[in-house]
DNA sequence: AACTATTTATAAGA
DNA sequence: TTCTTATAAATAGTT
């Protein structure tokens, strides 16, 4: 209806397929205001444009929720909202169950307050009690582990550690037998030296002081086990 | 568009009423097919007739469902069911989310499998211990109470007892002071006692052999505290 | 947004 | 209902 026929195929001029979807959404708007007073028919006509302009249409007293509604009830047992919807409040209070049973149980467990011991009876208290005690037995055991595991891994350190300051020793005692004047003659390099050297120097120094013997902060034997006690002391 | 121009309102005869619907309805639904197609438009046309018949459109490749779900998206805030459904949403999620912490909660409680405690550090560990060696602490509190309390009323009730027995004692003494021949003189009437006159009766015999003495299920003063501190080893 | 030649929808009748 | 058809309404292309 117009100048030409058109075919009923996508509108590829964006220009022209907006203004067509213009002309003929109120066309249709107008159509289904007029089926609504005409018939007494409820009308609901949503629809949204390619670039998702929505706009919409209800037989004027009514809501969309009120057609959406009678939709559902109509359409029935193939929809899927209400029972969907069902299915979530179902969820919900078995969720809501499960919360308070194990709110409950972690009370007991705290023994919170004896009101929430009261209701147990002596052979309740009992395994309870039963299964504190081995639950406490593997917290131990974790906690030993890990306190374990973490010693294991200092005394590694430190017997590497040892074991490089050994070798440094051993480097530089033929250093200073091969030229015992090296210590002092090359003071002007000092600043200029990296980190390592740089400790390396001091440790000369330091180590020239304490004729051979191990510096202080380092453990062995049986200053190492009294570190081991002492940390498990806490367990 | 017609033979003649008609008003928009109600069409008051039936059968035209419904000749017209039919005639229309099919009309917005080819618009409706139309522009879904010239326009790339999704479309959702729900109509109801006078005596709810339904017929509705959507553009092909759609769901009511989809459309309704983008309104609402849309339509947004001012809605209702949108709000609730999202609230639910969320509540659910919250819910789940306290259920898990809570069911990890017991199981660092519980100390299961070693793996639920990996993920805690030493100190998390030790105040872990801490807590259960106080809630134990509680549930054994918890249990004494309950023992004693049962002891507790045992022990009053053995002593009422004791009581009662004492008084039956001195009233059969004094019968048996002033009518000596009472007790072997009406066995005639034993059958038809009552159960509690049977048994005074049985235990004035008793009595007579026993010369005074309490009977042996009673417990006193060190035995008491045995029965006692047996119940206890059981804490 | 307005115009208008045409196509489309449809009211009334069969 | 469906078909027909005269006429009203919608609208494609143009300005």
């Amino acid at each position: 209806m117009g100048r030409g026929k058109i075919e009923i195929k996508l509108i590829e001029n964006p220009t022209n397929r907006q203004v067509t979807y213009s002309k003929r959404r109120n066309g249709i708007f107008k159509k289904a205001h007029e089926l609504s007073v005409l018939c007494d028919a409820k009308v609901s006509l949503i629809m949204f444009s390619k670039n998702n302009k929505m706009h919409e249409y209800i037989t004027p007293g009514l809501s969309t929720k009120k057609i959406i509604d009678q939709y559902q009830k109509t359409v029935g047992d193939i929809d899927l909202w209400r029972s969907h919807y069902e299915k979530m409040l179902e969820n919900l209070k078995k969720l809501k169950d499960i919360n308070n049973k194990l709110r409950r149980q972690i009370r007991h467990r705290i023994g919170e307050g004896g009101l929430e011991l009261d209701d147990l009876s002596f052979q309740q208290l009992r395994s309870l009690e039963d299964d504190m005690v081995s639950s406490i037995a593997k917290i131990r055991d974790r906690k030993f582990h890990v306190i374990k595991t973490r010693t294991d891994t200092c005394r590694k350190k430190v017997r590497s550690l040892e074991q490089m300051n050994g070798n440094l020793l051993l480097e530089l005692e033929k250093c200073v037998i091969h030229h015992p004047s090296f210590i002092f003659h090359d003071e002007g390099e000092e600043e200029s030296l990296a980190n390592g050297a740089s400790t390396l120097y001091a440790f000369c120094h330091h180590h020239s002081h304490l004729n051979h013997h191990h510096i202080p902060h380092h453990h062995h034997g049986g200053e190492e086990e009294a570190f081991k006690t002492d940390d498990l002391r806490l367990a």
